[in-house]
Order: C-alpha cells, then sequence, then structure tokens
DNA sequence: TAGTGGTCTAGACCACGCG
DNA sequence: GCGTGGTCTAGACCACTAT
C-alpha cells in the first residue's frame, strides 16, 4: 500500500489537517460553541486515516482550539490562543507576533567564572567560565525590558561575536546550529535595583514582573539561563492548559469527594 | 489477537507505563541526562505495542521529564515539574499540594446584571444574571490574595448555597457535577484598589501579581471566570513548554524572599 | 441503540544521528 | 549502514453520550 509519509509538496499531512481545521475555525466556518465534524468524516475528506486526523486534533487540542469528550463530537472553543514556544522563547519573537518591532542596547558582557547558582542552573562545575550579557530591550524604541542571559563558555563565544547590532540573539544562536527545545519559566515580581533603575528609568524600588528561564536542547543540556524585568504594563503573559493536556498516573479513585 | 483495552485491574495501559517510567526517573533508574531504552524495547518490556508505548511517552514530554529527538534514543531531563490541572485550577489545591494551610472568607457576594465585559468573558448576553463573589484568601491564616470570581446563573446558585465555611468553591462545584476541563490564564501586574488595601492590608497602590483565569466545560461552555490578586512574594507561576506542549503550574515563594 | 471519541494493535516506510 | 524516533495506515474493541 502506498504511504507516501507527507504530502508531495513536503507537508506533513498532520500539520496540513491542522493548519486546515486551524484556518477554518479562525475564519468561522466553524464558529465557536459548535460541533466539529467527526473524526471519520475528516479522515475522509482529507483523505488520510484516523490516526492523521486525531493527530491534528490533538494539536488544537493543546493549543485550546478545541476540547473533546468521548461520546460526542468536539467543541470549537473560541479564538483563545496561548504563546508558542518561540514567543516563549524570545523577546524578539514575542513582539514581532504582536505587531510591535523589537530593539535592544547591549549595556555589558562580562565572562567570568560561574558562581553556585549559576553553575547549577547551567549543570556546569563551580567556577567553570559563563558569559553574562546585559540588555535593555525595547519596543518602539521605548525600554520596557531589562535582560540578563548567561550562557555556558560553548554558547557565550557565539554570543560575543555576534555584530553589536544584532536584535535577536536567540534566533543568531539557533542559526549558528544551537538547538532549544524545552524551557521551565518561573513568573513572579521583583523590585527594580540600581541596574533596572538606570536601564528602564523607573523608580528605585519600582516593582517589575520578572520571568526567569532556563532553557535545553534535545540532550538536556541548559543552553541558556535568563532573568527578565518588565515594566508593569508593558507584557501578559498567557497559558492554556486543559485536564486531557497535561494527564499523567494521577487517578484519583473512586468517589472520596470532599467539599 | 488480544487487546482488552487496559489491565485488568482496570488500568489504562498508556498511563500504567508512563507512570512506571515516571517513578524509575524519579526513582533515579533513569538519571537526568542518559538515555531511556528504544521504544521497542520498552514496548516488549511491558507488553505492549510501540505505539502505547509512544502514548506514554509523550505524556511524560509534555511535563518536561524528557525529550526526544529523530534519530537518538530519548534523552532523561529531571524530575518532576508539572504540575496537575487541578492545582492550578484551584487555589485550594494549590495550597493542599505544597504543604500549606489553605483559608478563605467571603468577603461579598453580589447579584447583578452581567457587564459587557462580564457578560462576553462567560458567553452570555448583556445584562444577564451573574454571581459575583469576593473572597480573601490565606495560607496558615495570612491573607495573601483576593479573589474575584464570576459564576453564571445556573453556576452561580450552587455557589451561594454553599456553607458560609467552604474553603473550596471548585471542588464544591465538582461534587455538583460541574465540569472544568480548560482553562486560559492571563498573567500581569496590577495596582491594588480600596478592596485589595482593606483585605490584604496592603499600601494604596500596591503592584500585586494579578492572574486572570476563564475556565470552561467540555462543550466550551464558560464556568467560572476569576481575577486574583497575589501579595508580592508569596507565589510564583512557572511553565515548562517544549516544542510539543507547555504546562502552568504555580509555586509557593516566602514572603519577602529574595529570588 | 446508534454515534462518537478513546485506546490498542501490528504492521510499514521515512528522516535523521552516529559510528 | 544501522539504529532510532517520526509519520502513517487499517482495522478492532471499549466507554460514554444522546436519542
Amino acid at each position: 500500500m502506498r504511504q507516501e509519509q507527507g504530502t508531495p509538496d513536503g507537508e506533513l499531512r498532520y500539520r496540513k489537517v491542522a493548519a486546515e481545521l486551524r484556518e477554518a475555525i479562525i475564519a468561522g466556518e466553524y464558529a465557536a460553541g459548535t460541533k466539529l465534524p467527526p473524526e471519520g468524516t475528516l479522515a475522509e475528506r482529507y483523505g488520510v486515516s484516523r490516526g492523521t486526523v486525531r493527530h491534528a486534533l490533538a494539536v488544537l487540542r493543546s493549543d485550546g482550539l478545541v476540547t473533546s469528550r468521548r461520546g460526542t463530537r468536539r467543541t470549537v472553543l473560541g479564538g483563545p490562543r496561548a504563546q508558542s514556544f518561540s514567543e516563549l522563547l524570545s523577546f524578539t519573537n514575542w513582539a514581532r507576533s504582536i505587531g510591535e518591532t523589537p530593539g535592544g542596547r547591549v549595556d555589558s558582557v562580562v565572562r567570568r567564572p560561574a558562581e553556585p547558582f549559576e553553575a547549577g542552573q547551567l549543570g556546569l562545575a563551580d567556577g567553570a567560565e559563563v558569559h553574562l550579557v546585559l540588555r535593555v530591550r525595547t519596543l518602539s524604541g521605548e525600554p520596557v525590558m531589562v535582560e540578563r542571559s548567561l550562557y555556558p563558555a560553548r554558547i557565550g563565544e557565539l554570543v560575543a561575536e555576534l555584530p553589536p547590532d544584532t536584535v535577536s540573539h536567540t534566533e543568531a544562536l539557533v542559526a549558528h546550529g544551537v538547538l532549544f527545545t524545552d524551557a521551565d519559566h518561573t513568573i513572579d515580581l521583583a523590585w527594580a535595583d540600581a541596574d533596572d533603575v538606570r536601564l528602564l528609568d523607573c523608580p528605585p524600588g519600582q516593582v517589575l514582573l520578572r520571568e526567569r528561564r532556563r532553557t535545553t536542547d534535545p540532550e538536556g543540556a541548559p543552553v541558556e539561563w535568563s532573568e527578565d524585568r518588565y515594566l508593569p504594563g508593558t507584557i501578559a503573559f498567557t497559558v492554556h492548559n486543559s485536564v486531557a493536556a497535561s494527564t499523567l498516573g494521577r487517578h484519583h479513585s473512586p468517589r472520596g469527594g470532599k467539599g
């Protein structure tokens, strides 16, 4: 049997199906609150197997576009859009996705031995060399965020060689073959220190929205650790989650329901 | 062919495999940075098909426990990180998961026509009746968060009938058969208003960490809209994301703690 | 009872990483 | 070249929802 593993033009089938369904939903062909056709019908319509349709629908589900429930057809949710991996990964990608013009100015680059906390975050031995880059990031020229990025030596050397006007260090690293596949983010509040006050032109002690991020490659090797501090009112993080998306072996037994 | 759809004791196979692999990783059997056995080997070991093994591994992947990459075996990333849907959904569940004692005091319950924004969030017609509950939430008796929850009439009526000392409104609703399956979260900053100042005992204009959340049932019908405002230093939200999925969680950070 | 999504199987071929 | 994960198929049974 023929199964040429993707359409003739090189697209993967499940992605193609997902893309077409996504467009149909956004275009209003499937309005929020209405039901999607059954998997079997979609499989026939797109000329793929049911498994491939399910793969496509899983993508839409994890994006929060549709729900699913055994026994009934899938329901179309509104147009909620969680931030994609690349938008969460890089200030530049995020800014572009909202139609803004990102910018940045490097304030300082330091090359020094890692402190214990830093070594831990990057999975290095105490005292291993790290590169610390302090940058102020702008939207349409206005400072909105201070970024403190820490790189292990092998990555830092690439960063150090970038042209000073490079807007996206992340994209430049990707172009150099560095892979970013997983990231852990922590979001909370922080108080402006002297650097923040100077670079963001805000009052001392100003409360800022802080995002700390640790990014790894497919091998689990840390490639970047960063602490970003945003002025109030400049950013909001959005996330979608569902019972099905993050289900794990957490079975709550019978009906011991409490109030 | 045999395919009894789950083990004899009623467990789903892919969950069982996922759970065993998770425990093995946490127990250190598969150390961080090492490789997992090939899918085929795992399939043989657990007596399931390769598809089921892949399903299990997809769960672990979306929890950030392992990565994957074509051509090489999966890499173990590290300990447990992701939090369950219910921990994210409810302050009570979250507090318990970190070993804290959650509490709450209802400040006011209002029943009135929805304003345009509220109607939009709950998918109701302008002026439809909604229930607004204002509560202060505590950890070990200390106020840490002000919660403004908005319910459509059919849900609000259930909430209104709850005993005044009900700690978890969410759990009570679940016990009444209300289904929570999807949530969209927005995290940013807000400034304390008069209610916040009064209930949290903080200075006027204090910057707070704000989480707004819209929760829907499997049909996509909104069941709750909530705006929660946390004192600085009391909470941190965590997100894990990868090219495949992202999971949001929240963590406790001791008051006044530094980063 | 019919329809639908959830689970599972047993194959197959493809694309990538590495020795 | 070979091992590995990624994609895809065709079919099956099960669990749940709605009629």
